[in-house]
DNA sequence: CGGAGATGGTTTGTATTACCAACGACCTCC
DNA sequence: GGAGGTCGTTGGTAATACAAACCATCTCCG
């Protein structure tokens, strides 16, 4: 069972800094008027232009969350909606050039405050860090 | 300049997967008519017993949310309010026994979700994994 | 002592976030 | 060329979040 123990605790840990990232964004997010959830819509549409279900699910969301969600960002100037040419049901939603560049702003300041933490590690322990993580990101869960 | 780019790099996937972590927690808190604040809330109580500012400064929220998510918790009674003997205006937040066993119930619903994720690492990697993520958490960030 | 100023938490008011149910537009497929 | 399904929005309600104003309590200095 130390098997067992040892998911434990790294679980633990894993939602321990989640947490931890999860208010460092959330104050970074204030700071611009925007909301954790607005964040994370961001950074997804960082790479990607998916529909409004595809977001929705995503974010674990309600489709009708995401139209207030998108509608306010799209007020500010920082996406924008687009209907699908293959299917005029669908809507895209993408970031606008000034929504990638206040994203990437805010990453900016993300990695300000949490790469000090990051620094203490070795570049090896960095790398080492970055291969573990890789497979807890693949697209299966 | 390799060395700020395994940062970046790093930043980037932590940051992904405290989405995904946020993701997964969102959706045990929603079927468990539960906000991922106030599982984060539960979160912090677990091993502590801050004044309403404290957890307000954990969570980087204001004191008067606070005031609302407590009140909810408590009527709920999972969470309680006790005056602080040594300061009459200090309220101390914490836990019932309710609460400790709801919040066990959903890390267990979570430790679901997430461990099949982590046991694609071999043991020797998860050690290494949680080594390298323990700098991380430590109280100073 | 005793009050002035600071601190802690609640209350009030408003905007955002989130869900559900119902709807209108569009697609699919028979 | 409909019937039924899918996609996104709208309307209604509750929870979340902030700021400002408030009362109670504490601190500390005269």
């Amino acid at each position: 069972m130390t098997s067992e123990d040892s998911v434990d605790a790294l679980l633990d840990a894993l939602v321990r800094y989640t947490f931890q990232v999860t208010g460092v964004l959330t104050r970074i997010g204030a700071a611009n008027d925007l909301s954790l959830t607005q964040l994370r819509v961001f950074g997804i549409l960082r790479d990607r232009r998916p529909r409004v279900t595809e977001l929705a699910a995503y974010l674990g969301l309600d489709k009708s969350t995401m139209s207030g969600l998108i509608d306010r960002a799209e007020r500010r100037g920082l996406l924008a909606r687009e209907k699908n040419p293959n299917d005029g049901r669908v809507v895209d939603v993408f970031l606008t050039p000034a929504g990638h560049e206040l994203t990437q702003r805010l990453y900016g300041e993300a990695r300000a405050i949490l790469a000090p933490d990051l620094d203490r590690l070795r570049p090896d322990q960095r790398e080492q860090l970055l291969a573990l993580m890789r497979p807890l990101l693949e697209p299966d869960s």
